[in-house]
RNA sequence: UGUCCGAUGGUGUAACUGGCAACACAAAUGAUUCUGGAUCAUUAGAGUCUAGGUUCGACCCCUAGUCGGACAACCA
């Protein structure tokens, strides 16, 4: 009987997407001696998000399985745009998701010369040009996708000419912008791409590499596929955007004759409740709707991590949803989903105390301190076992307690008995209140003593478990509770005359001064805990021995407010 | 009036490459629980964009269409 189960669960592991599917037919059929060999390309001007670490996974995890090598590349072709704290932050989000490249960094302007040398064969071909046209004029010429372009009035320019004039931009001869290469191909082809397209521009200005070495850059589509081709890239693993320019590399490699990588394209990651675009990334940090690339609410790498995201449940999300060609838009609640499973398995639990409201045990005595005993982990035995006082005067969380419940709540109530977390079961005797304002300030409870954890009364059934915390050895700490960034699902379909930031969430951060057990002093910056019954916790950096700070991860999930919401 | 790409439960990804749609999340129900968490069990939900065709048999192949996306920076 455990036959058809057995193969039924070695399919599923066996079941490749479509990449894995052309590399195992690549290494069958011994293209490239069976070797695979992929690469992250950024460009460093700006900083590593989600969908980044989809195609990191992706291109790591490829050559991890089959024993290839992943090399880092940035293609820092346009220095006007680029910088090194980008190339550092990248360098760091990498390495943080938990992957090497080992000796193998590599920048396109490593390549500047080479580049050179090709673009020089090319012109020597008779297949590029310099071009004399504006900026404005070229775009006028190109013709628009259903209408062809027409030729450049220096298409017919000699190779000696040319050669000279490409000599004399990169000799620093000429203004910027006064002269382009172009490579002569189709101004009829139905792909814009191939409509003569601009290889070299004249850009007088400092490269974080080369310095002032330079004055003429390559344009990314002259400088990518022949970096790969330099590399012996053989998975070139590109998002979907990068379909049409395919031919005009294939073209670059073909005319200059060097080796071909072969590029595949995939459906980038986009996610509900957020916006991917650098741009816009961008724009969201410059107008202070957040408080930098690493705020919390961000989906950039170094955002996800100060939030109190693990590496591990980053890359197991990036293993969840796969990867294929249509388009698609993942529910965050996936990746909640993948933070949860990780932090239940590895956080401590501590009990805080969001909303205190204040409990007094009427039967305990004034100045009795009983150290409880309280398991750091149920879901793993060996994190072991902690103290905590318990004492006459309590705080509990304020929506814990109604006065007039409904019959399905399960917490405190007039009447009502309810379990302690690790320690004794209360009955609520009275309340009382602000006689102004109507404010609950104090619940009067008793307890009974032979309920205390552990004690073989303790079994008695009570419907609740509440989290609790002693108000004398409670600690003070600021607790960041962040939310989505925004209220619509997709920001980027905004309603007309409006724009995504017209969808911020306005409470997609709340601030509150939580009380939390005294274990929590030992809280190291990064470290997550679990506050029992709300959600996961991560310290963050602003925190201090003497003010400690949490970012809420993610809240546990809530079957109650669920109930709540049917009536 | 173009070229390229795509279309499978609410979301995402599969389907031994032509053998009668599965997995994860989300949802629901129950059990269990000193977290309304976790865990376990169970259930519901698509007949694969449409119309033809090939075939004993089509999510898979062919034709035509529909819808969605990408492409007109001296950006990447």
């Amino acid at each position: 009987m455990e036959e058809p189960r057995k193969k039924e669960e070695e399919k599923i592991i066996r079941s490749l997407n479509f990449i894995e599917e052309i590399i195992e037919n690549d290494i069958r059929n011994g293209v490239n001696d069976s070797r695979v060999h992929t690469r992250f390309p950024p460009e460093p001007n700006g900083y590593l998000h989600i969908g980044h670490a989809k195609s990191i996974c992706l291109n790591f995890g490829l050559s991890k399985k089959y024993n290839g090598k992943t090399n880092l590349r940035f293609d820092d072709t346009n220095p006007v745009k680029e910088e090194v704290e980008y190339v550092d932050s990248i360098m760091e989000d990498v390495k943080w998701l938990g992957f090497d490249w080992e000796d193998r960094l590599f920048y396109a302007s490593d390549y500047f010369e080479q580049l050179y040398g090709y673009a020089v064969i090319l012109i020597r071909k008779g297949k590029a040009f310099v071009c004399d046209m504006t900026a404005e004029e070229i775009s006028e010429t190109r013709g628009t996708p259903t209408r062809p372009g027409k030729e450049s009035p220096f298409r017919h320019r000699s190779v000696e000419e040319n050669i000279d004039l490409f000599a004399r931009m990169r000799a620093g001869e000429f203004p910027d912008g006064s002269r382009v290469l172009r490579a002569k191909i189709d101004l009829t082809s139905p792909n814009m791409h191939m409509r003569d397209p601009v290889l070299y521009r004249i850009l007088h200005t400092h490269h974080h590499r080369t310095g002032n070495q330079w004055c003429i850059y390559p344009m990314y589509d002259f400088a990518h596929g022949q970096s790969d081709s330099i590399e012996r890239i053989t998975h070139s693993i590109c998002t979907l955007e990068f379909e049409v320019h395919r031919p005009l590399y294939d073209w670059f490699i073909h005319e200059i004759g060097i080796y071909a990588p072969r590029q595949i394209e995939f459906a980038r990651l986009n996610m509900t409740y957020t916006v991917m675009s650098k741009r816009k990334l961008l724009e969201l940090v410059r107008d202070g709707n957040v408080t930098g690339w690493d705020d919390p609410r961000m989906p950039t790498i170094c955002g996800l991590r100060r939030r109190g995201y693990t590496p591990e449940s980053i890359r197991n999300f990036a293993e969840t949803i796969g990867v294929a060609k249509r388009d698609n838009i993942i529910d965050v609640s996936l990746l909640e989903f993948c933070i949860r499973e990780d932090l239940n398995k590895r956080a401590n639990r501590l009990m805080a105390v969001l909303d205190p409201v204040k409990i007094v045990i009427d039967n305990y005595p004034e100045e009795l301190v009983e150290e409880m005993e309280a398991v750091n982990n149920p879901e793993d035995e060996t994190k072991g076992k902690r103290k905590l006082p318990f004492t006459k005067t309590i705080f509990i969380e304020r929506d814990d307690f109604m006065e007039d419940p409904p019959n399905k709540f399960f917490r405190l109530a007039p009447g009502r008995e309810v379990r302690l977390k690790a320690a004794y079961i209360i009955k609520c005797e009275h309340v009382v209140k602000d006689p102004k304002t109507g404010e609950i300030e104090e619940i009067h409870c008793t307890y009974d003593p032979l309920t205390k954890s552990g004690m073989p009364e303790s079994n008695r059934k009570v419907k609740g478990t509440l989290h609790w915390v002693s108000e004398k050895y409670a600690i003070k700490t600021e607790v960041r509770l962040y939310d989505r960034l925004f209220v619509m699902e997709n920001p980027d379909e905004a309603e007309e005359g409006k724009t995504y930031l017209d969808y911020l969430n306005p409470d997609s951060l709340k601030i509150v001064t939580a009380m939390i057990e005294p274990a929590v002093k030992n809280a190291q910056i990064l470290e997550k805990y679990q506050f029992e019954r709300i959600g996961y916790f991560s310290v963050d950096h602003d925190s201090t021995a003497q003010n400690l700070v949490f970012n809420r991860v993610v809240s546990l999930k809530d079957s109650w407010s669920k109930v709540e919401k049917v009536k």
